[in-house]
DNA sequence: ACACTTCTGCGTACGTTGTACTCGAGCGTA
DNA sequence: TACGCTCGAGTACAACGTACGCAGAAGTGT
């Protein structure tokens, strides 16, 4: 019947291209971890085949004997970083509690690795971590008579508030703060650069709501609290959904 | 008192940097529009400083006597993609079926323009049209004894979910295309890039759940429907929020 | 009519990026 | 010993964003 190979190792996106393979120094674990470093210590721009070919002592294009492409180093390290999201290892019986966490935990990944969220956005996740993730959400949905469709449904709804929430969340951080320049005195955040704009909106008078709300809102709202709110309403409109 | 400039037209995020300049052959909007074509007919990335220029028939460095960087330049077209979202001039009475209709708008704007999702993600939407989309949004809960806090929260989380799905949506419709070759003959697509890999997974016994959604759900799902769907549900959450 | 200032367009050039190509060295097997 | 792998790495190239500086045109003051 087609003896697969064992269950052990997952190679993510890469039938081995090295048979025997027991030497070679560089691996792609290694790869991996040295770009999800730099990532996280200076961004994911600062991520380049040459940065971490530097960081492993080794010649850059030595990396690509063990990557097809510098995108498959990014697959690497998002699903790296999504097997730091912290859930349980299995579902407590109560559907709603364990989403409820898997999309706090969610966020509490992406808000550690500040560009995970705009770099996962970007691809399917099929990585063993994400995979896990998903089994789990299905797995805390499972035995409520939901078809597998609707199921992934949910999650498809749950997944997409949470990864549009924080991709604006963490933006909206990037951009209150300053340009990044060397140690500046504190001058010329985000005010300077955009309060003669915003001013000019407001005056124009085209957006008396908008204008409304700036005037009236906390400028600095506590986010934590919003997404669990906002993750709140999500989850009473899926409950209906879900039978029982 | 402080006058302000009139109302009619609002500068995208440039306090103007010519005085009186009548003249200039080369103007903002030329640039946008340029690479607004470009983006569209090639994507996203093809938009560079060297191509908006030859589609203008100018000089590349000429373009940042209007703009200050690429960037800027994406600001641009993001929003005067935006700028297309179809909706009525004013709320209607029933602000479910406002947003609902507004947000169907947002996602038909960004199924037209594939690359606006991802790139409207990571910068505020402050430009005109982004505001008076959420001005729409705002008036459309006005008047519900909503505090103007929780009427934007109301929003983020709509906003949220469809940028997040809509980014998904489109992401894996680009996964399933081939990679974009001379017109070849339709052999290479998705499958064979993963269903190894995919086989792999599943036959691992890891993931009991997923493997009964892969074989039990519809391989090519109506989106569309899919997200009307979800949006519903979404809307059924934020209702509870909403007085009246 | 003149000089002077200001703004526009643009050519050149630099530093960085991803990666194709190629070659030599080390190892397993025959 | 010889063959055929695979791995590591140097060189090279095309493309990118954009700093810099100059030429010329348009507007202003005299």
């Amino acid at each position: 019947m087609a003896a697969r190979p064992p269950a052990e190792e997952i190679i993510w996106m890469r039938p081995d291209r090295s048979r025997p393979a027991p030497r070679a120094a560089l691996s792609r674990e290694q790869i991996a971890a040295a770009a999800l470093a730099v990532a996280d210590a200076e961004g994911v721009d600062a991520v380049t085949m040459r940065r971490i070919a530097r960081e492993l002592g080794s010649g850059t294009m030595s990396l690509y004997r063990h990557v097809r492409t510098k995108d498959e180093v990014i697959d690497l390290i998002v699903d790296a970083a999504l097997g730091e999201e912290d859930r349980p290892a299995g579902p407590s019986g109560d559907w709603r509690a364990d989403l409820h966490r898997l999309a706090e935990a969610k966020r509490a990944v992406m808000l550690r690795h500040p560009w995970l969220a705009r770099a996962a956005a970007g691809r399917p996740a099929l990585g063993p971590n994400a995979l896990a993730s998903t089994e789990y959400a299905l797995a805390a949905l499972a035995g409520r008579g939901l078809a597998m469709e609707e199921a992934a449904r949910v999650i498809n709804t749950l997944n997409a508030f949470v990864t549009g929430f924080v991709q604006t969340e963490v933006e909206e951080a990037a951009w209150r703060r300053p340009p990044e320049e060397e140690g500046d005195g504190g001058g010329g955040d985000w005010r300077e650069r955009t309060l003669p704009y915003l001013q000019q909106v407001l005056d124009s008078g085209r957006f008396p709501h908008f204008t409304r709300l700036v005037n009236e809102a906390e400028p600095y709202p506590d986010t934590g609290e919003a997404f669990a709110w906002q993750l709140r309403r999500v989850l009473d409109g899926l409950a209906a959904a879900v039978p029982e």
